[in-house]
DNA sequence: TGAATAGTGTCTATAAGACAATATCCC
DNA sequence: GGGATATTGTCTTATAGACACTATTCA
């Protein structure tokens, strides 16, 4: 907004109650996603308090009220999560009015991608964090809410209505994989097209044809060969191609 | 969320005080917008009061307390746009601190779209009321602020941060009108083949290939022949078509 | 009949899927 | 050498763009 602001403007807004309406809290929680093992993975937290205590739930947090959405993402995933510098996105919002049990609060979802050596090692390093698999029951982009399992398959009970901010999740990241750069996201500095590959199959939820999928890769630009290649590996290597970051943010 | 609340959980619930921390205010703006000769236009309101007064801005209103983010929309669409029953649509939520100066407003925007005949007519019942003319100054889906202008190119100057919201706007419907049935509900409930191709181009802002456009559509199955053809038109009458809207919401 | 746009048919270029052949590593 | 996967090359098929040609309305 170019208008210059008036004395009279000035003194409207130095007089004004922003008291004088009941407010509704407003909250952040980030869906943190990598692929490991050819599965669907999120970090969940367990619940030690009420609402929702014992359940599991995305971290999350309110937002101060001089804080921007971004910086509560990045203030979670630092402290909660255990990972920083990593790409996020906004995802949508969710304002059911009954969506928490404790108070209104309008909720900014937000997905967060890492490679999993980076979420493994934020697992490792606090008990409480969980690497759950997610259990998506359906195809395309159809969408739905999406529960969590164990390694075992045992179903992780999802606090809030964190099932629908994951399937909205998975929706968008099936959405976005054929034209956006987010499968690099999804793993480390150097990768082979296999998996490369691996990863769009396992987002998407279905196989892909290896020749067109190599093709398509090579030729849009988004990646370079490093000049290494695999090693100890008990097959002919495969080169290690980059991602030709267009500069993030 | 499936777990039974205990007496514990309900007591907990019963003494929750969420006015320990301060809390933003929320607030929903709509981009209204529809496609006339050739140029995406949408309603704007003139600020009568501060802050930005003189300016323009979209359609918007505080969301109340127990009032769901929709049903907000739905309201202001009603009652300061003067249009009901349209396709909205979530596009993002802004949450810079100082995107409003009286107090923090975390902003979720939508956009809805109508064809342009019902938006004139409400245009026409109210003089605050007025369409404008969206000046994209960007190729495909680069992105950035969008400008408004009159009939006769003169700039509208736009308030708080809704030259971003419409640009956010133009982005997501270039990027969606190839895979998404938006295209539709620009038009009226019968259409040529030409008029949505008109449409597209519009949005997407660059000409199209008549010949694939319209395999694509036919082909596409989201339309079918209303069996009716224009009139008085001074050439070879095209076939109208209705949308097989798969039920909306 | 002429102006103007709708609609059809055909050819070409490009991208995707299928599949065979060869390359390169570790054991 | 044998097992396993990478990588290249070729053929086929589907789709998009180009363009010529015919159709139908009103003035």
């Amino acid at each position: 907004m170019s208008i210059e602001r008036s004395p009279e403007e000035m003194a409207f807004l130095a007089s004004y109650d922003a008291s004088r309406f009941p407010r509704p809290s407003v909250a952040v929680d980030v869906a943190l996603v990598t692929v490991l093992e050819g599965r669907l993975r999120c970090l969940l937290l367990p619940r030690t308090e009420h609402p929702d205590k014992g359940a599991w739930a995305l971290p999350g947090t309110f937002v101060g009220i001089d804080e921007s959405l971004e910086d509560a993402v990045e203030r979670v995933l630092a402290t909660k999560a255990g990972v920083e510098d990593v790409f996020t996105e906004q995802l949508f919002t969710f304002g059911a009015v009954d969506r928490d049990p404790r108070t209104r609060v309008i909720g900014v979802a937000y997905y967060a991608l890492v490679d999993h050596a980076r979420l493994a090692a934020a697992v490792a390093a606090d008990d409480a964090r969980t690497l759950a698999v997610l259990d998506v029951p359906w195809d395309d982009l159809e969408g739905g809410p999406v529960s969590a399992v164990d390694e075992q398959g045992v179903a992780l009970p999802l606090a809030f209505d964190h099932a629908a901010i994951l399937g909205v999740t998975v929706a968008r990241l099936r959405g976005k994989l054929d034209y956006a750069p987010i499968g690099f996201e999804l793993l480390p500095e150097a990768f082979t097209l296999r998996q490369l590959q691996t990863v769009h199959e396992t987002v998407l939820g279905h196989p892909l044809n290896k020749d067109s999928f190599r093709r398509r890769m090579v030729a849009g630009g988004l990646i370079e060969p490093t000049g290494r290649r695999e090693e100890n590996v008990l097959h002919r290597p495969a080169a290690l191609y980059r991602f030709t970051r267009p500069s993030r943010d």
